[in-house]
DNA sequence: AATTAAACCGACTAATCAGTCGGTTTTGTG
DNA sequence: CACAAAACCGACTGATTAGTCGGTTTAATT
């Protein structure tokens, strides 16, 4: 089956948001790109907010099945490899990583909403964060700072990697993964 | 003398852009807010881009002027005051640093302005970096790329600290600090 | 006091916006 | 095939937008 027109406007709302700006999108360029009538666009969406929303969870759900989540993460090393697993997954999909960029920094997004995506998201890296902290591994910072650390880390090297035109072999990732893992251990090496 | 209205322009823009986002803000609601006429707005600013950035350049001003930044930083203790100077300055002054996360991550910024904004406000990181770089206190990663680390690090711990409202003695300040430090001096500890 | 320039005003405009609606086509079902 | 429901269309609307412009006030200079 060929892709449904609902498909069809959410491919375009992804480009045209991450080249002009969510805001600066008008709906009926989006119709435009995607072939499709004005109409149409609000008869799947009651209004541009609830097209932005649905993009969103579109994306989220499209991350979570891509890195094919198997369990929870136990240690450093596969820390390392989901690591890798999200850069590439960027350097893959840039329009997408950076629409969450975007998103998370604009006025489309309620407060509240905000500080449940992270659970979301990356619920398993909570728990990694909360095991690391009980057996003394992680430094004592909440929880959620450590996260929002973590998931900016990733954002900033992604982008730093496109800006530079650099692929998911440079050595930089590895090495923004240790800056990132290092900088939360720190109270081991304090301690010698 | 009395505050003049191109001033109370910027200083109704810095409010509105942060409450409600740029493209949000119509020129209207920023002279209304003002308390001056449409017409005097683009008196002082070709047009509202103009106005955006002029906002901008007057914010790093006011950084700038307000960290009364004295010579280079030498060591990682002078780093550790300038951080809580940050700091303090943006919980003094939520409303320009919101501005700075908003604006950077905004259509209204040209990437080519994005890379040179660092250089210019932070110039005496970027030096302290390469210091330590050469010395080989730091990984070798990018300058630009440890800047940008830095530099967000800063920006999450204040919008964090506002978000959980607490102030400047928060253990969390230090703790950043050491969190973003140590995580960049990593090799020193892999070589033990 | 006379002259000039800059600051200021606000009604106005042309363009653009999100969203509507009455009608048409497509699709699924018995 | 008959029928209904859902998908789809695009001209249209009322509201809002950035920016204009001709005229007025204020401030500085001589």
């Amino acid at each position: 089956m060929a892709i449904s027109k609902k498909q069809k406007l959410l491919d375009a709302a992804l480009v045209l948001f991450v080249e002009q700006g969510i805001s600066e999108t008008s709906t009926a360029s989006i119709t435009k790109h995607a072939g499709v009538a004005t109409g149409t666009l609000f008869h799947h969406f009651a209004n541009k907010k609830e097209l932005v929303e649905a993009l969103y969870l579109y994306l989220k759900e499209a991350l979570v099945t891509d890195l094919a989540l198997s369990g929870a993460i136990e240690s450093s090393e596969q820390a390392l490899v989901l690591w890798r697993k999200v850069i590439t997954w960027g350097l893959t999909n840039p329009e997408k990583m950076a629409f969450f960029g975007i998103y998370y920094s604009s006025p489309w997004v309620d407060p509240s909403f905000k500080s449940s995506v992270l659970n979301n998201v990356f619920s398993f890296l909570i728990v990694f964060i909360e095991k690391q902290k009980a057996v003394g591994a992680f430094i004592n910072l909440p929880t959620d700072y450590i996260a929002m650390h973590i998931q900016q880390s990733l954002l900033n090297t992604v982008n730093y990697l496109i800006e530079h035109n650099l692929n998911a072999n440079s050595e930089l990732v590895d090495l923004s993964f240790n800056t990132c893992l290092f900088g939360l251990q720190h109270q081991i090496n304090k301690k010698a």
